[in-house]
DNA sequence: TCAGTGGGTTGTGAAATCCAACTTTGCACG
DNA sequence: CGTGCAAAGTTGGATTTCACAACCCACTGA
């Protein structure tokens, strides 16, 4: 996808949902806001940015705009799956920033349904065992254009 | 960390790797790849930005810039605890741009300790279930600014 | 009639990015 | 000695993106 460098899906996954604003966007889609002016004020983002950004994301898939209302016409965002799918990338990120960006207590907790207060792992799906940078290696690895 | 927005570990994670060929210049550091020409090359930043990015993550404590020979002077980059823990997140991201992004066959294929092809999993640290978007709920939110 | 809401678009200026070329410190060769 | 090469950036200038406020349109409700 991108024209130069390593040929690899993490640049293609970042090609749809890397620029700025994209996954704060995500963030209050998938927390339930559905309405642009509600998203807008909850990100931080300036109105023609995220207009921009949520067109690109509808455009690839990972958010639907709804028309909600006919007269006037109201429309709002509601994720795909691939959007859905972003939830568990979402709560890495913020686990990552409680522990080694953010100062003083997580502003935001989240439950799972099995009762605890989530702390996200990442495991291999086929042992369950956790991810580590030393317990992977790659095995073939896209070639550099 | 953002001046204005909800206050959120998301955003403050982003604020140190969500800024362009950040999270590119990590995989190739994660790859193996420590020196600045390597990563230049393999990820297809320009070498300004690539320097500032890198700057940016040394003083975030995502990387550190050691020298590895003195006559001339050489430097080259070695992730931190921080650096190593974007690991998963990294890998996360691949499984997602291979499954609703790129197409045709996965251009990188990771291999577990246990032996298996790597498909990453997110799950529940305190029950092993896998987190979904319907399994989690938030409990405490940020404030918006 | 007049203010307010939702969902944007437009214009303008500031900031970030891209690209090619250049710099610096040294080594190796002929 | 002079030339070439490497690594790790820095510099200048053109291009692109972003930020911010203002505006627009279609309604609603008072």
């Amino acid at each position: 996808m991108a024209v130069r460098g390593r040929q690899c899906s993490i640049a293609d996954a970042l090609a749809v949902i890397g620029e700025k604003w994209s996954l704060l966007a995500l963030r209050e889609i998938l927390l339930g806001e559905r309405r642009f002016d509600q998203i807008a004020r909850n990100t931080g983002a300036s109105r023609d940015i995220l207009a921009t950004r949520l067109r690109t994301l509808v455009d690839a898939g990972v958010l639907t705009r709804r028309q909600y209302e006919a007269h006037p016409p109201r429309h709002e965002y509601v994720p795909t799956e691939a959007g859905r799918a972003l939830q568990p990338i979402l709560l890495n990120l913020m686990d990552w920033g409680d522990r080694y960006v953010a100062e003083g207590p997580p502003p935001t907790v989240w439950r799972h349904s099995c009762g605890a207060d989530l702390r996200p792992q990442t495991v291999c799906a086929h042992c369950g065992e956790p991810v580590t940078e030393e317990g992977v290696s790659p095995v073939r690895l896209g070639p550099v254009r």
